[in-house]
DNA sequence: TAAACATATGAACAAGTATTCATATATTCA
DNA sequence: TGAATATATGAATACTTGTTCATATGTTTA
């Protein structure tokens, strides 16, 4: 039997077992898809990087990024929804801050990657 | 001079200095972002986890994931052309393998915060 | 309570994107 | 060289998404 790469009915089988065991389950795969979505702004990574300096109200946020009020209430909306932001209401101004330590590394990360 | 939060004509100074301190420029911001969409398809994903099995051909890669080959042929591209995948011709298969270790960081980072 | 301020959100529009289909390019082998 | 196989790619389509505009919600203070 001649092991072609392509014309073999079936894949090399401990390629496909390999592949069953370690890929996650359809579920995982959409969140990780729709987490990494949320990095795929610059909007967003703009954000971001003001909130790796300090918590920041969305009207100071939009003077900083020179952004409408609304634009970046919907944007921190999305970070929010991917919990890698939090909100804390104090009197009329909501603060906006990191969620934790992965925000950081993930874009630490791609910048390392971006740079080579 | 009143520092609310919001009526002040300019933000925060020390905030501005340190954000245009530590912001990217503008080009960074944007291939960050374009990185981070590459990761933001689940199909994507799906193809790299495989490569973190093994050194695949594109027909294999679409038999192991069913699709065609087409649609992985052009996710392949989109893949190579932010440097996550490296390509080897070999006879008439083309062999697609992971570039470097970010691609495995990034993903691990990004599974470690969603399952949370 | 009314006015002012800060934020959130629905709808609409423009721009971007993943897949499919058809077909082109590249390689091997008879 | 011609047929077969493997991969790449342009065009079309359906779907998604970021921003803007208008307006609603929530909070403070006069």
């Amino acid at each position: 039997m001649e092991i072609d790469c392509c014309e073999q009915v079936f894949v090399h089988e401990e390629l496909v077992e390999k592949v069953n065991q370690e890929m996650p389950k359809e579920e995982e795969l959409y969140d990780l898809a729709e987490l990494f979505k949320v990095f795929g702004d610059s909007t967003r990574i703009r954000i971001l990087f003001v909130l790796f300096e300090a918590e920041v109200c969305v009207c100071d946020l939009a003077e900083v990024l020179h952004m409408t009020q609304s634009a970046v209430s919907h944007q921190l909306r999305i970070l929010k929804q991917a919990k890698l932001v939090n909100a804390r209401r104090e009197g009329k101004s909501v603060f906006y801050s990191l969620a934790d330590d992965h925000v950081r590394t993930i874009i630490a990360q791609g910048r390392e990657h971006i740079e080579e």
